[in-house]
DNA sequence: CTTTAGCACTCTAATACCGAGAGTGCTAAA
DNA sequence: TTTAGCACTCTCGGTATTAGAGTGCTAAAG
């Protein structure tokens, strides 16, 4: 579609756009960049890459200023034009500043959010393992002040949860013991949505015989089990507003990164797709307050299967090279940790 | 120092800025608040006002503006006037706004920030009731994949923590089981504070007679009564930065603010002021980069002593009297909650 | 056919200037 | 002590001007 110097002038406009927040012009091009070509020429191929959206201008004295799609075509082209060795040893830099994580078993995908965003000066997000998709080590009971119930959940990830439940009856601390007992030998190993699946069905398979006790003990059973939709984390707004690039819409865009909702629908459904980093430029993104920003999004993996996302939110025209390959390795990261670390 | 006419002028000044964040000329006072005086008195009593540090004009054809000390003023004068009928409908209202907490029993305090933010436009605050001001009312632990320990606290406030300590060698369950046994047995209701003081002094006489198991297990009891410095709740900083008045220092402002460790430490300092809500105004506040900010703090109690801080940051030109009302109303509620809710 | 030099054109950003409006301070009278 | 009157100051919005950057087009060169 494009011929190879054509592709090459995008690339190098797109990087410089990046590099310095400027419209860039054509002497700009020739200059910074050795096509051995005079501005007139950069200036057509310019004016072709503008008819065909990659580009457009401010105004008409400006230099040119890539589109969602320009930077689409520059994230796409990327991986075959990394400067691998400056990148490299950035890379290792990054990556012992992720080590130190590990100290803190619980804050490792908290951190992840954190350092992503220390390190970018971009948002950094990530949506912690859910612990629906955790596997059961064992499950704790107490009765509390006699109407409510602590539980204490934890798993073989190493995630802990905790909740109270209050009752309408007393439970004695002797039926809870027996119902935590059954839990843990009869589940322990499997994951926690095949549990509350298979209690479901046992309930009403009870309730057809009546039982009332034995029906109280299951629900208490899949109360115990169910853990509000989890939140996400997320670090760096202060820094990102402080960004030249959105002195005008601030409000909007914080209202919108703050929605933790949106976020975790996104969160989700990138967590599906298999792979390295997906990346989302401006209007690519399904959440129209957010037009205007870009993610980078990879998901972490746990026993083989995708179970969470992390990523970097900032501006289009936010350093790709950089973030994709932050958020690759953290992904990685955590998912190394998930399996081995704990 | 100031005759009570000057004070009523200063007062409406004040009111009026705040109302309209617009600098409030002579002619305008004259108008809206009937002192029968002309302009011109008016004029006089301000520039006396002006230079006695009350107020000053941004610049010579503008109308004058409160200074921080004109805040002052108005906050230590305003409960001899506030406009009790109205205020009062506003309490109720927002008192069945916070009554929808209770249904959760761990998110009253976290609720409690996010009720203020959202009935503000403001920053609301909140520090949770730290663990270490808690009584016990049962610890448990738990080995888990060999060299970890799983702790589980309960507070007799309805707390409940939990932490994954990593050992060098693994302990027993038995072993667990019996510290555990132990700890509930020897401390159940005692505040955490002076267990952990005890099991200080416990182990110093037990490393005397270098009995190393039980000095082991002194020190896991110590850890497992330990908690990382508690995070504080906040809400609304998009809210609040789209607020007009600080177009340009945001930035410096939106990191002042999730400066948690700062935070942490001015809302425990209020924390020990006794009776009703602390006002800080501009340049009144200890951590200089929240100069321009006001905060309107306000302790909540737990068996008769401070246990909390609730409060809400906003700009130097906040709706004190509004401020005022909720967060009292706020640091009542809570503390209403800890004594019989639970 | 592609590339390039030259040049006129357009648009922005910076600067200065002007007039209206707001609000003051001062003076002199009530 | 208060007030009316008035000159003064400063901001704000609009307009004019200019310098500079970068373009698009044309016509010549490769």
């Amino acid at each position: 579609m494009l011929n190879k110097r054509t592709e090459q002038v995008l690339f190098a406009i797109v990087q410089s756009y990046i590099a310095s927040h400027e419209p860039v012009g054509s002497r700009f091009v020739t200059k910074k960049y050795s096509f051995n070509l005079s501005p007139a020429t950069i200036r057509n191929i310019m004016a072709d890459l503008e008819e065909l959206g990659f580009l457009i201008q401010p105004h008409t004295s400006a230099g040119r200023v890539p589109t969602d799609r320009g930077y689409r075509f520059y994230v796409d082209y990327l991986p075959e034009h990394m400067a691998a060795v400056e990148e490299k040893n950035f890379l290792t830099a990054y990556m012992t500043r992720l080590e130190s994580l590990k100290e803190d078993l619980n804050g490792v995908i908290e951190g992840a959010a954190k350092t992503l965003s220390e390190n970018s000066s971009y948002i950094g997000v990530s949506a912690p393992l859910k612990p629906e998709k955790t596997t059961l080590n064992r499950v704790e009971l107490f009765s509390y002040k006699g109407r409510h119930i602590a539980v204490m959940l934890l798993t073989n990830e190493g995630i802990i949860k905790h909740k109270l439940i209050r009752m309408e009856q007393e439970v004695s601390p002797r039926t809870l013991r027996r119902i935590s007992d059954y839990l843990n030998q009869e589940f322990a190993g499997y994951g926690i949505d095949d549990i509350r699946l298979r209690l479901v069905r046992e309930m009403s398979k009870e309730k057809a015989f009546c039982d009332i006790l034995i029906t109280k003990a299951m629900e208490i059973c899949r109360e115990a089990l169910t853990f509000p939709a989890g939140d996400i984390y997320m670090y760096g707004l202060p820094e990102f507003i402080g960004l030249p690039d959105f002195s005008d819409r601030i409000k909007e865009i914080a209202r919108a990164i703050e929605d933790k909702h949106l976020m975790v629908r996104l969160l989700e459904k990138v967590c599906q797709e298999p792979g390295g980093a997906s990346v989302l430029i401006g209007s690519e993104n399904p959440v129209k307050e957010m037009r205007g920003l870009s993610m980078v999004l990879a998901p972490y993996g746990q026993g083989g299967r995708p179970a969470g996302t992390v990523g970097i939110i900032g501006p289009t025209r936010m350093d790709y090279n950089r973030a994709i390959t932050m958020v690759e390795a953290t992904a990685r990261f955590i998912t190394d940790f998930l399996s081995d670390g704990a």
